[in-house]
DNA sequence: AAATGTACCGAAAAGGTTTTCGGCGAATGT
DNA sequence: ACATTCGCCGAAAACCTTTTCGGTACATTT
């Protein structure tokens, strides 16, 4: 089973101009749509190219205009949930146009992270994104690069950078009113790990909102992992501490999942007794889980969208910095 | 904050070659390790190229190697977990060499597939990995591409193309098998959509190995669809109808926690009362259950490595056709 | 001292495309 | 009939790197 057919030889621009009988030049303006050409010829060259199936060696192109038509993104975390939409909406944004993207993952390693930069570099891609899996702010890949770089979900240190970051503080905060709004008044939080950003901004969005309304965060902040495993464990001790909690924000859905098992097999009704709130919204566990869940979207695709559209920016000589953030938003589901 | 300051310009061979006072024949032979150069006059190019930070054109070189040192990786799914473990895998065969991988997300839309493939084909990229969210055949590109492909997860329907995919009938019946290893003795099986040749081909590996030793299906097999709803439903039913069940194999995770819910609720204790196996090993389904949940892994980061290997063997000439079947593992937890 | 060998370096071509600019033929104006 | 304009086409340069091959300078041999 072994074949050693090897595939024929890709046409060139020659082979077209040959076959119109025309010179390599007018075959060139022909197909892009230069004027300075007659329509017969044009046709003569249009018919040549797609009998044998022609396509321009954007190498060639590339070397020559000094533009790729690519940017590189790298990614900290391919398992994650975070830099898919994101690069999805960088793509809609790019698709409309001829950007390609190249992805590379890093898997939040420097050394990697440096082999690949260097690779798109020496591909020359007209432009980076970086994304990370934290909203920590990450080290620059530095200042001189020859092109442009956004930096998204997890922002640059450096202030010169261009960063594009969910807005944490004001979805903390929209998830407190919401559930205010909504009639609650003994609300409870619970996340994930202390020394993540997402957490800490998370809680003082929480805890503006709740005091704006003079209302306490029973039991303060609960961190703990990002898991069900520590959803469940926390809310068992909560309404057992806490009877009188009637809404729990969640600092993602996958703890909102433990707290929502916890609490039913408490018999407490969810939202009657209790409303609870997820953060993510990561579909596959706000509409698997019994009543759907309620939860907090960081809009990344719109953030990907946006990338895009500045990473353009940047590389037609009209760049930013500073950091940027994006508003998150409630999607409403059914415990609440 | 409107800045156009235009990066450095890149700096060629040329610009090191004039740094180190000699000719760019020489500068490229000292960089690329060739002989014929003097190791004096080698360290001066070194030292001159390091000063400027000099990176090699890649484009340049893939237009006069004719190899690009990339392949093109088309997915239908980037919201799935398949086409990501599949990558990951990839690049890690791949990244040894110098090989970069540049990812597309067709979305399973077959305009969007060839407006991808004309752009990576555009590129020059030396190989192509085709990526589905299903395992049922899908259309071949075509047989006269100017580059080897190779189809994982989803074969092509062309015998003359090469497709990788996990062998699900084996991977069911060693699920089964393994129930029965376990003395279990009354194995239900809920799974779903039916027009899947995923669901079909691990029905049919359950059917065969419970009837190698003589047991029956309880219930037969159960199609729904892939959600933790159905599960739940369809458990709901099956220990109602057959409350002598003592082992449910699950067409995908989601489903499984769906039946672990539902089981647990009845009262039902897992895996003292009944063992429960879902399938696709999806991490934080998994380890997020209670009890941790036994599964079904794919292989699908090796599946993705041998794709690579199988891509850079045809390139080299070295190409085979056919579908090969990879083996599935399963993963014990706590549910069985 | 002449001839041969060795070690190193540089000129040039190649790869495919785009763009500029000069040129050629035909049509128009006088 | 001549000059001018206009429309169209092609030659050539440019982008950057790699490789081949000829050449130079020096050391070695006879």
């Amino acid at each position: 089973m072994v074949t050693t057919d090897k595939p024929q030889p890709r046409s060139t621009l020659r082979d077209v101009a040959r076959l119109a009988g025309v010179s390599v030049a007018t075959a060139s303006k022909a197909l892009n749509g230069r004027d300075q050409v007659h329509p017969d010829t044009r046709a003569r060259v249009l018919v040549a190219a797609e009998r044998i199936s022609f396509t321009p060696n954007a190498l060639a192109r590339g070397l020559l205009a000094g533009q790729t038509g690519t940017v590189g993104l790298i990614t900290g975390d391919l398992d994650g949930r975070f830099s898919l939409p994101i690069l999805m909406g960088a793509e809609d944004a790019f698709g409309k146009g001829k950007m390609s993207v190249f992805l590379c993952d890093a898997r939040g390693d420097a050394i990697r992270e440096k082999y690949h930069l260097d690779a798109l570099l020496s591909r020359r891609v007209d432009g980076l994104i970086v994304v990370g899996s934290r909203t920590d702010p990450r080290p620059s890949l530095g200042r001189n690069l020859p092109v442009p770089v956004v930096y998204v979900y997890a922002p640059s240190t450096d202030e010169n950078d261009l960063s594009l970051v969910p807005d944490n503080v004001q979805g903390g905060a929209d998830s407190a009113e919401f559930l205010v709004s909504r009639g609650r008044r003994h609300i409870a939080h619970i996340t994930g790990e202390t020394g993540y950003a997402a957490s800490q901004d998370r809680v003082r969005g929480i805890e503006r909102a709740m005091s704006s309304h003079g209302l306490p965060l029973v039991g303060g902040a609960q961190f703990g992992s990002w898991t069900e495993q520590w959803g469940r464990n926390a809310a068992a001790q909560l309404i057992e501490q806490h009877p009188e909690v009637d809404g729990i924000l969640c600092g993602n859905d996958q703890i909102a999942r433990g707290v929502l098992e916890t609490v039913r097999e408490a018999g407490w009704t969810v939202p009657g007794r209790v409303a609870v709130m997820g953060y993510d919204n990561w579909e596959v566990f706000t509409t698997g889980s019994r009543p759907q869940l309620t939860s907090v979207d960081m809009n990344l695709e719109a953030l990907g969208a946006l990338a895009a559209r500045r990473l353009f920016d940047a590389i037609n000589g009209d760049s930013r910095s500073g950091v940027e953030l994006l508003p998150c938003r409630i999607v409403p589901r059914e415990t609440t």
